[in-house]
DNA sequence: TGTACATCAGTGAACGCGCGTTCACTGATGTAC
DNA sequence: TGTACATCAGTGAACGCGCGTTCACTGATGTAC
């Protein structure tokens, strides 16, 4: 976040006026924004409040007046990063008919909100099992997701019949399968998002043949 | 580790003779195994060299008598967790004739060496997606280790005519529906196991049953 | 077997550095009249 | 509109602490004769 201190001086120079609470806000999101940039290639555990604060700008102590402690802006950043995972969860959710339309509109959004939320999907993916109170709490973001992805799944037809406990291990699969390809896609090289995703497409497909010669009981 | 100074004394109390060579070795163990207690709640990258040292009952100095950097004890801890790793991959390879089979002992192993062996797996789920040097490598291993059951799953009547990328894409979603239960056992509370491995058989069997009606191109 | 020397795992003092946190402060923005 | 005061985001000095790393050392183990 090289550009943090440029963003704040062109504040000084625009025109319009703007309020003491406008930038304090434009600050915090400073904070978080180089906090999310320093975590490209690191764990969260590892960022200091020194860095951050530098990184935005900012001499050590005016962090305090944003957030009381580095705990306190990284869950700030899963609440950021969710909300994202939300989003591509509701875009994800214009029901096609069919398996195949199914498949691909999935994967396709999964691909699309991934590329434009780099930074998000791999800090999520990142500290999901890196241990600590943010793991935790992505955890139960998670099985949110898989939840609801459940409850979307009971409503098609082949589907009607299965058990709750049933229809929470196909979501689960489902989602697993996903992050499979979010983290391959963050890990990718320039020109293999093609190829990934034509895997990510086989893989549902597999899944999704299998459901038919389910034994419910 | 707090017992690791107590073996040293152990062995200065000892009625065997004891080697440098083999003293050497102890002392490079006590500072793997400290390091991987420590590592039960926290990233690698938030391990310093003096507390590893302090807990396997060192001074800092004589660290590097053993590691030239934190980094190397870190490649060390790789190497010893996908040891495991690859001793869990033979005992699987027990072929039973049935999917059913094949299934409740793959499941029945991994829980088995997960138990056995928690500190290892929970040091390589939890750093395989913590970036930097030590996730690369075991993303290679993992690669290793879905590269061996693809050539396994290929002798399987039903998979004879799937194309090799099939069967990666098939060996990929196994793993990852391995990894998802490895990752459920470390968070279990106890009496949790067997609805986990209940559920992973489940997974297994969802996956296995679209197979036969896979379209191989 | 006994002696003299070499090896080397572990010691302890010392270093400069970045860390989180405290505190009194500054000066622009906001508010009351 | 103009003045006097309050608020508060950001400053800068200072602190004690744990860090990785250096260096010269010690003394038990190992080896050569």
């Amino acid at each position: 976040m090289s550009n943090a201190v440029d963003i704040r001086t062109l504040d000084l120079v625009s025109e319009e006026p703007v309020s003491r609470q406008e930038r304090k806000q434009r600050t915090r999101q400073a904070l978080l924004d180089t906090a999310l940039d320093l975590l490209a290639d690191r764990p969260f555990a590892t960022l200091s409040l020194r860095e951050v604060a530098k990184g935005a700008g900012l001499v050590p102590t005016a962090f305090y007046r944003h957030f009381a402690s580095m705990e306190e802006l990284g869950v700030a950043l899963v609440e950021e990063a969710t909300r994202t995972l939300r989003g591509m969860m509701r875009s994800a959710r214009t029901d096609p008919d069919t398996y195949q339309g199914m498949i691909s509109a999935s994967v396709a959004t999964v691909h699309q909100f991934v590329r434009a939320n780099e930074d998000h999907f791999r800090f999520l993916t990142r500290e999901r099992y890196g241990g600590g109170p943010l793991a935790r709490s992505i955890a139960v973001e998670l099985r949110m997701f898989s939840g609801d992805l459940a409850i979307d799944l009971a409503r098609f037809a082949p589907l009607r019949a299965w058990s709750t406990e049933d229809l929470h291990m196909l979501a689960d699969l489902i989602v697993s399968a996903m992050i499979t390809t979010t983290v391959e896609l963050l890990e990718a090289r320039p020109g293999e998002d093609p190829k990934i995703t034509a895997t990510a497409e086989k893989r549902l497909r597999l899944i999704l043949l299998g459901i038919p010669h389910w034994k419910t009981n």
